[in-house]
RNA sequence: GCCGGUGUAGCUCAGUGGUUAGAGCGAACGACUCAUAAUCGUUAGGUCGGUGGUUCGAUCCCACCCAUCGGCACCA
């Protein structure tokens, strides 16, 4: 009985391209998952989306003069050009700035609203005369009242490192333009989340939660630990979500960017639903079954976010009531860049578009989930990835289906047919089964890496029975028994590329063509247009991925036929880790 | 400041209250030549961040310290 499973993935803040820290952290993973997932024959639906509202985008665009749909419009299309390049299988990848988000969004909202978990509230506000506008803590520096330094910020006071509060500051001014900061009462909306901390508590110790990692854990208990309070879920903007309250003293506010962000892993499928004509389809991810069975759901993203999805997401959702809470919340951890942690403002970053032309996709994919910050803060070192993909990736594996196909190929031209076994031969495929089904509970129990290095654990047992059967002899000594091991190597080539078909999957559609099958084993996304609110156009990514069972060791049939070898990955020259390095300092301001 | 994560071979990382702490890569040496100078074998390499404690015994438990990263609720 298929499962279904809804892969959440965080929603990229619309104000900048993404770098390779995104991607191991979120977007590889979850496509790791869903291709997974898919394979073994469960129906996924893979979402995510622009995130589009919020000041920093308000900010931006205001500083040059432009709309926000503008800043939208230079950074979207950027995600789905990656997404394309490495195949990051979304059903639907969107944005917030939609019709559709409005509306399900406004729902939400009215739904906590008619269930008494939102209230209203006055707080006290950082106002700048001269722009005219409440301004978030950050944007508000002034003397700080411990240490005296003119500078702390409106949150955080970064010479003594003590908590603010804007009020406190000395001489509170704008960081935007300098000017002072009066401070103003302000009406807003308020996520009761103290009143949902009960069922919230019930629902996490309701099941065995050790499965989830560590990290996640032990930043959600330390949020409960702390209690939970009310939350601001509307803000003082223009630009976002209306606040659905007839009442003109919300007529200027708008519903707070991380309120409707977290709502488009459930806005989302209505859209995808809609676009493929079965407007009532995103139920099967959201809303139990009539037989009592939930639907799965994971939701890929950094450490930065477990609260929100451990805790404010869940409240959401129970307090709207009927929807499925999330399953797991893989976070990973950070990916630091040759030992240092990224800084966008530095300009010390790894941007995914400036490497996805460069490099073969399932070459910065396999760097990326081997060396996956699931556990621990993980480095890309432009050394380690010219030196892993050339010993890892292109000479255990690439250069193992390589060589067995050559001397298949040449020698037979289709699949040979075996003869009897020897021991080795079985022992190789005791070893495949035994790899098969490790690489299995590897996955789905979310551990990529270990996943991915037991398929090169397989690999290797493979190039070590070919050290010892050596087939390019027996071609010419005993054909019978040259066949038996060829096909016995292309066997467990075959499976070895379905185990490695999630990490790889532009690669391993490729070896799967090559081994003469015809059909797709790792469908990729497309572009498809749609129209913004405003009327104007805009793009998603889409997909079509059949359900079709692939998630099986290898059942080659004798007689296939082969296809001359190709290289699968490009070797890298050492001359790339000056090339690259240079590249880096020279951005970096 | 408070809370939490991490610190294990040159590199990237596993791991366990108990005889000689592991893998891959890199290094040295050897074998092979089907394959993208790829592959296979052998060897070398670690006071398991530091100090103290609990214990018959700790890398694994506790305390403190050091380093590093993060959270501390309106930054997404």
């Amino acid at each position: 009985m298929p499962e279904t499973i809804l892969v959440a993935v965080a929603w990229p803040y619309v104000n900048g391209p993404f770098h390779v820290g995104h991607l191991a952290g979120a977007y590889l993973p979850a496509d790791i998952v869903a291709r997974f997932e898919r394979m073994r024959g469960n129906r996924v639906l893979m979402v995510s989306g622009s995130d589009c509202h919020g000041s920093p985008i308000t900010l931006a665009a205001e500083r040059e003069g432009v709309a926000p749909q503008e800043i939208i419009a230079r950074f979207h299309p950027t995600f789905l050009k990656t997404f394309m390049t490495l195949g990051i299988s979304f059903d639907l990848f969107t944005q917030t700035y939609t019709e559709n988000h409005y509306r399900v969004t406004t729902e939400l909202f009215l739904t906590l609203l008619a269930n008494g978990y939102l209230y209203r509230d006055t707080m006290t506000g950082s106002y700048s005369e001269t722009l005219g506008r409440f301004l978030p803590d950050r944007f508000v520096e002034g003397r700080c009242p411990t240490c005296g330094n003119p500078r702390a910020r409106g949150d955080q006071c970064d010479q003594c490192g003590q908590l603010r509060d804007p009020q406190e500051l000395g001489e509170p001014r704008s960081i935007l333009d300098g000017a002072p900061i009066t401070f103003r009462p302000t009406e807003h909306m308020f996520l009761d989340l103290a009143r949902l901390e009960a069922p919230l508590r019930a629902w996490l110790d309701g099941s065995d939660r050790s499965g989830w990692r560590p990290n996640t854990l032990a930043f959600t208990q330390n949020w409960l630990r702390e209690g939970l309070h009310g939350r601001a879920i509307t803000r003082d903007l223009e630009w976002g979500v209306p606040v659905p309250i007839a009442d003109p003293a919300f007529a200027d506010k708008r519903i707070y960017v991380w309120f409707d962000a977290v709502i488009g892993y459930y806005s989302a499928p209505f859209e995808w639903a809609e676009r493929r004509g079965t407007p009532d389809a995103w139920r099967d991810w959201w809303v139990p079954a009539a037989d009592g069975t939930t639907p799965r759901s994971y939701y890929f993203i950094g450490k930065d976010n477990i609260p929100f999805h451990t805790i404010i997401w869940p409240a959401i959702l129970l307090g709207h009531g009927g929807l499925a809470l999330p399953s797991d919340v893989p976070a990973n951890e950070f990916l630091n860049l040759e030992g240092e942690k990224m800084s966008t403002s530095r300009n010390w970053a790894l941007w995914a578009r400036d490497i996805e032309d460069r490099y073969q996709p399932d070459q910065i994919r396999f760097y990326l989930a081997a060396n996956a910050p699931e556990n621990r803060d993980a480095n890309w070192s432009w050394s380690d990835f010219v030196q892993r993909n050339n010993s890892e990736l292109v000479a255990n594996w690439g250069n193992l289906a390589n060589r067995v196909l050559t001397i298949a190929q040449r020698n037979f031209g289709v699949v040979p047919t075996p003869g009897a076994l020897h021991p080795a031969d079985e022992a190789l495929i005791a070893a495949t089964a035994r790899g098969f089904a490790s690489v299995t509970e590897a996955l789905a129990a979310l551990r990529l890496r270990a996943a991915l290095g037991e398929a090169l654990a397989l690999a290797q047992a493979t190039n070590q029975y070919l050290s010892d059967q050596e087939p390019w002899k027996l071609v010419r000594s005993d054909r019978e028994r040259a066949a038996t091991v060829l096909h016995t190597a292309l066997r467990t080539i075959d499976t070895l590329k379905t185990l490695l078909t999630p990490f790889l999957p532009h690669s391993s559609q490729r070896l799967h063509q090559l081994l003469g099958y015809t059909d797709t084993i790792a469908p990729m996304p497309h572009i498809e247009d749609a129209i913004a609110p405003d009327g104007s156009p805009r793009e998603v990514l889409a997909g079509d991925y059949p359900a079709v069972q692939h998630w099986a060791p290898s059942a080659l049939p004798a007689g296939q036929v082969l296809h001359p070898a190709e290289p699968l990955f490009r070797r890298l020259d050492e001359s790339v880790v000056d090339e690259e390095l240079a590249r880096l300092r020279a951005s970096t301001r």
